[in-house]
RNA sequence: CGGGGUGUCGUAUACCGGUAGUACGCAUGCUUUGGGAGCAUGUUGACUGGGUUCAAUUCCCAGCACCCCGACCA
C-alpha cells in the first residue's frame, strides 16, 4: 500500500474528548472514527488490524476442529422469551418492533439463536460433541459507553458454542478452548489472568474471565484495574432445556446436551492491545495484528531519482514476496513528519531508503520496539523478510 | 440510571454583551527534505430552541450531543 494513496490521516492533536491512551493513539493514527457514543468506524488501518485479530482467533478455533457460521443480529423476542432473559435483562437489550408488530431484540449474544439451531441439527449421539464459532455484531444499549473502544454500544465479538453429551466431555471441551484462549493471548504478547466470575445473566454454573491489567481497567484483578478481554461460561442445561437440545444415546434415550459458551471482543482486545503495547510516540503493534508487517519510507525522494528508483524497486519487490507493507511514498511530508507518522502508527519494522543510506548501498532497519536501528546492503534486502 | 463537566472553522484552542482571533490541517506557488520545515496567498466556525437586552457566540432556561466519576455489565 502506498501511503499517498492511504484514506485516513494521522492526527498532531487528540481529540479532546479522548482520555484512554488507546482511543488516543487509535483517532490519532487514522485507525478508528467515532460516529457517536460507543460507535466507531474502523478506517482501512484499524479494519487492517481488526481483520488480523479475527484471523489469530480463527487459526487457533481452527486448530480445535471449530466450525465457523454466521447468525443474524435482530431476533425475535420469542426465543429470548423462551429462556426468560427477554425479562430478565433490563434497557441494556434493545426492543424494537417489525411494521406488522413482531416483537424483535438487536441481539447482544446468541446463546438463544444457537440454541434454536442446535434444537433442529443436533439429533444423535454421533452429532457431537460439537463446536460452532462466529464472528458478528453485538449490540448493547449501554448506560455509558466509555474509553473509545474499551466498551461500546456496537463491537463485534467472536462468540463460539459447545454443545457435549456428558459432564465429563464438557470438562475436555471447556479446557481445550480455555486453552485456545491462553494461545490467542499469547500471540498478542498479552498477559491474560484466568479467574473465576460470576456468570451473571448468562446463567449457568461458572465461568472464567481474562482479565489484563491496565491502568484504565474496569474491572478489579487483585485490587487493580484490568481489562476483560475474554469470557467462557459453563451453560450447563440452562439453554438446551428450554430449547429441548436432546441427541439420542446409544442406549437410545433421549438426552439433553450440555452447552458451554465463549467469547472475546474484537474492538477491545484492539484497544487493550494498543493499552498494552505503546510509548510516548504512539502504538507499538504486535507482530501477529499490526496493520503491515513492514513500513518502507523513503525520504528526499523527489530532489534524488535514485532514491526514489531503488524505493520502488524494493517496494515492488517486497509485494511481489506478498509481504504486507506500507510504502511511504509521499513527496511532501518532510523526514520528522514520516518518523512521526511511522512511530504513531506503529508497524513493527521501519525501512529507511535515502541518500545517506544510499551512500553505502544500504537501507536502515529499525524495529518500532527497539531504540537502534542498523544499516543492511540493499542485495540483502530480500533476504531480511 | 444518579452526580459532575463541556459544546466556537476539518482538528486543537483564545477572547468577548457591540465586525470572532491564533495554530495545525487543507489548496496554490516558490524554497526545503534524517525527527512534526520556511515564505506568500487562499480556505472554512459560535449545537438547537426559547428568554433577557437597543444589541447574545457571550447572560438565563430548556432540549440535544459528547466526556468523566459512580451504579450496572455478558
Amino acid at each position: 500500500m502506498k501511503q499517498s494513496k492511504l484514506f485516513g490521516q494521522t492526527l498532531r492533536e487528540a481529540p479532546k474528548d479522548a482520555e484512554a491512551i488507546s482511543h488516543i493513539y487509535l483517532a490519532r493514527g487514522g485507525f478508528i472514527r467515532q460516529l457517536s457514543s460507543g460507535l466507531f468506524s474502523f478506517l482501512p488501518l484499524g479494519f487492517r488490524v481488526l481483520k488480523n485479530i479475527e484471523k489469530v482467533i480463527r487459526e487457533e478455533f481452527d486448530k480445535i476442529g471449530a466450525q465457523e457460521l454466521v447468525m443474524p443480529v435482530i431476533h425475535p423476542a420469542e426465543i429470548w422469551k423462551k429462556t426468560g432473559r427477554y425479562h430478565e435483562i433490563g434497557e441494556e437489550l434493545w426492543r424494537i418492533k417489525s411494521q406488522g408488530g413482531q416483537e424483535l431484540v438487536l441481539s447482544m449474544t446468541h446463546e438463544e439463536a444457537m440454541a434454536e439451531i442446535a434444537f433442529r441439527y443436533i439429533q444423535k449421539y454421533n452429532d457431537l460433541p460439537l463446536l460452532l464459532n462466529q464472528f458478528q455484531i453485538k449490540l448493547r444499549n449501554e448506560a455509558r459507553p466509555r474509553g473509545g473502544l474499551l466498551r461500546l454500544r456496537e463491537f463485534i465479538m467472536q462468540d463460539a458454542y459447545s454443545f457435549d453429551r456428558s459432564e465429563a466431555e464438557f470438562d475436555k471441551t471447556y479446557k481445550k478452548v480455555f486453552k485456545v484462549y491462553q494461545n490467542i493471548f499469547k500471540r498478542l504478547n498479552l498477559k491474560a489472568v484466568p479467574i473465576k466470575a460470576s456468570s451473571g445473566i448468562m446463567g449457568g454454573n461458572e465461568s472464567h474471565e481474562f482479565m489484563m491489567p491496565a491502568e484504565i481497567g474496569e474491572d478489579k484483578l487483585d485490587g487493580k484495574n484490568a481489562i476483560e478481554l475474554g469470557h467462557t461460561f459453563k451453560l450447563g442445561l440452562k439453554y438446551s432445556k428450554p430449547f429441548n437440545i436432546y441427541f439420542t444415546a446409544k442406549n437410545g434415550k433421549k438426552e439433553l446436551a450440555i452447552m458451554g459458551s465463549y467469547g472475546i471482543g474484537l474492538d477491545r482486545l484492539m484497544a487493550a492491545t494498543v493499552e498494552a503495547f505503546h510509548d510516548k510516540k504512539g502504538i507499538i503493534w504486535p507482530e501477529p495484528i499490526a496493520p503491515f508487517k513492514i513500513h518502507l519510507i523513503e525520504l528526499s525522494a523527489k530532489t534524488d531519482p535514485d532514491v526514489k528508483k531503488q524505493a520502488e524497486n524494493i517496494y515492488k519487490k517486497m509485494i511481489a514476496e506478498g509481504t504486507e507493507v506500507l510504502y511511504d511514498d509521499r513527496d511532501d511530508k518532510t523526514a520528522g513528519e514520516k518518523f512521526a507518522d511511522a512511530d504513531l502508527i506503529g508497524i513493527p519494522l521501519r525501512v529507511v531508503i535515502s541518500v545517506k543510506t544510499l551512500e553505502k548501498n544500504s537501507v536502515e532497519m529499525k524495529q518500532r520496539n527497539k531504540e537502534s536501528a542498523k544499516l543492511i546492503k540493499i542485495s540483502n534486502v530480500g533476504t531480511i523478510f
